[in-house]
RNA sequence: CGGGCUGUGGCGCAGUGGUAGCGCACACGCCUGGGGGGCGUGGGGUCGCUGGUUCAAAUCCAGUCAGCCCGACCA
């Protein structure tokens, strides 16, 4: 292609909003515009990058069992009221209705919407396993797009379902899922680290991210120093397991429990000061309610109590933190005193119509000579042990893990932390859609059987994106042979007649043996045209002019190590097609 | 949803009450011609929107819309 038909629309201004590389770059090389908050279009270059990543993810997707179909972006609200999550999917749903009023949503994602395709053809067992996928734009409100392609309100995804009789078929297409993927990242020259995420409400057994390490990432991922082990993990599910060299708690199972004056002082790093004890001997109360329930949650009090363990533990969807009021009801206390010891009420208790649900970290288990809260405004309790002042039944894993403490896999190693950008997440499903939506087919007896169910995501855009933040220097974007818009950029600094002949020789040659090339055949000079090619950063950069004519080399640059070559054509064809 | 910041030519920005500017880009001319070149000429903006204060508003005030950043979490 050349510059005269398929114009560069490169910048030499940054856009005044990007915070991040990718954003920055492909902006000012020309490959997208933004067109609002997390809204881009993708220009020339940049529609190319995503159709190679598309077509790369196509082809692994077949070539591990996907069968390809497309459903439509706006998905009917009956589909979303049969699963229940018409009212869970919250604002983050773009919801619209026809001239009839009826209910429609932007598909944020669409098991609704397969399921719902699956159950409409799916009769028998015999039919099973299968694997459906779509490369489909998505809509989700999102709270705060930002960071350009990486968190925007409309993407692209390649999202895929897979049908099954049985967990063993599931296991099998989610194994080759994890396979598919790594080939994918693999061959897009994305460095991804898979780490077991958390698999939330959705009732699901499994649940892997595929993650981009980069200091931007929005996650944030544990992974075990032992190599050998391997263990990684997204923080949000990482089981929290305290590194024995923090210890040093104060043990006095002799004294007894008994409250103290504390006064204003209600954190824990204020009453930590007063006493001379560590925060760890603390016991911190953390409530949060819904419509239903309180949840009282306590843990340590050196530690951060994770939200998204509690949330799955209690199967809450749309809680809050407790208000005062009901913090009042369940204490007799204002906020800041909540405590195991001497609470009026007990799990499973009503308080002012809710019932009240405790939970304990499993750390708390067996210590002594803790200090709570009085449930007393201006009081403590200090000397408290467990098994003799309060009692946990049964403890849970609810603390937020970070760098240092214990690898919970090989019990051994600590845990290092590294940020994560997702790319892609595969995840066993289960039940939950196919009993919601009574998809249905024969077992070889002739009973109903319930297919149980995977879905496996990748955002494309994202990839792009992320691919950018792996891979580039100060002067631009350096992209990966596979996905480049062209793999060289012909930089023509051609004036006479004859050397325009010599070029447009050369650009037809490369062309004739299936290389594709952009020629920079503007009236530009010469500095322009190298500052754009590396701006928009294809692999090869070659530059033909009087010189190279006269010595009959061709001098070639190459983007990544800006390495200089002077070659033959049939070296340089060599080179570029090796 | 809370806090902060920003809306001025295509892009990036300056302009604190008195004739709307700069850089880049764009058009034309000449020079230059292997790392964003030079000189000159030129076109282009109801200063986000609405209302108010004032003899006079891009500038001050109120409201509103949009964008960006931080937070939305530990009592």
């Amino acid at each position: 292609m050349r510059a005269s038909q398929l114009p560069l629309f490169t910048s030499k201004n940054d856009p005044n909003d990007a915070q991040v590389a990718s954003h920055r770059l492909l902006s000012r090389a020309g490959f997208i515009r933004k067109q609002g908050s997390g809204l881009y279009a993708y220009l020339p270059f940049g529609d190319m990058v995503h159709r190679k990543i598309e077509q790369i993810v196509r082809e692994e997707m077949n070539r591990f069992g996907g069968v390809e179909v497309s459903l439509p972006v706006i998905t009917p609200a009956e589909l979303w009221q049969e699963s229940g999550r018409w009212d869970l999917m919250g604002k983050e749903m773009m919801r619209m209705q026809d001239r009839h009023e009826v209910g429609y949503a932007l598909g944020p994602t669409h098991e609704e919407a397969m399921t719902d395709v699956a159950r409409s053809f799916l009769q028998s067992y015999k039919q099973l396993p299968i694997n459906l996928y779509q490369i489909g734009r998505k809509y989700r409100d999102e709270i705060r797009p930002r960071y350009g392609l990486i968190r925007c309100r409309e993407f692209v995804m390649k999202d895929a379902y897979s049908f099954h009789a049985d967990d063993k078929s599931l296991d099998e297409t989610y194994q080759k899922m994890r396979e598919a993927y790594r080939s994918i990242f693999e061959r897009c020259g994305l460095k991804t680290i898979p780490v077991e995420a958390d698999s939330g409400n959705m009732g699901g057994s499994g649940s892997e991210e595929f993650m981009v390490a980069s200091s931007i990432g929005e996650e944030t991922l544990l992974l075990c120093s032992d190599e050998a082990c391997g263990y990684r993990s997204n923080q949000e599910k990482t089981a929290f397991i305290e590194n024995p060299s923090r210890g040093g708690s104060r043990s006095a199972q002799d004294e007894t429990a008994e409250d103290f004056e504390t006064g204003a002082l209600k954190t824990i790093e204020e009453v930590a000061k007063l006493t001379g004890q560590s925060p760890r001997d603390f016991i911190k109360a953390v409530i949060f309610e819904d419509a239903q329930n309180i949840f009282l949650c306590f843990v340590q009090g050196d530690r951060e109590l994770s939200e998204i363990k509690m949330k799955n533990l209690a199967g809450a969807t749309d809680y809050w933190l407790a208000s005062e009021e009901t913090i009042n009801a369940l204490t007799g206390a204002e906020p800041g005193y909540a405590g195991p010891v001497g609470i009026k009420f007990k799990d499973g208790e009503k308080v002012s119509k809710k019932t009240l649900r405790v939970f304990f970290d499993r750390h708390l288990k067996g210590r002594s000579g803790l200090i709570t809260g009085a449930n007393k405004t201006g009081y403590h309790t200090k000397n408290v042990a467990e098994g003799r002042d309060f009692t946990i039944a049964e403890g849970h894993d609810l603390i937020v893990s970070h760098a240092g403490d214990i690898c919970p896999q090989c019990k051994k190693a600590e845990l290092t932390e590294t940020r994560g950008i997702e790319v892609g997440h595969i995840f066993k499903l289960g039940k939950k859609y196919s009993e919601k939506m009574k998809l249905s087919v024969l077992d070889p007896n002739g009973k109903p059987l319930t297919p149980t169910m995977g879905c496996y995501g990748i955002g494309v855009g994202r990839t792009m994106a992320t691919s950018v933040e792996q891979n580039h220097d100060e002067r631009g974007i350096i992209w990966h042979k596979n996905l480049t818009p062209f793999v060289i950029y012909l930089v023509s600094l051609a004036k006479a007649e004859s050397e325009i002949a010599f070029v447009d020789q050369l650009y037809a040659t490369l062309q004739a043996k299936g290389i594709s090339v952009y020629l920079d055949d503007r009236d530009e000079r010469a500095g322009v045209k190298f500052n754009d090619a590396e701006l928009v950063g294809f692999p090869f950069i070659v530059t033909v002019g009087k010189k190279s004519i006269e010595s009959g080399k061709l001098e070639v640059k190459l983007r990544r190590s800006g390495e200089k070559l002077e070659l033959s054509e049939t070296e340089l064809v060599q080179l570029v097609m090796g």
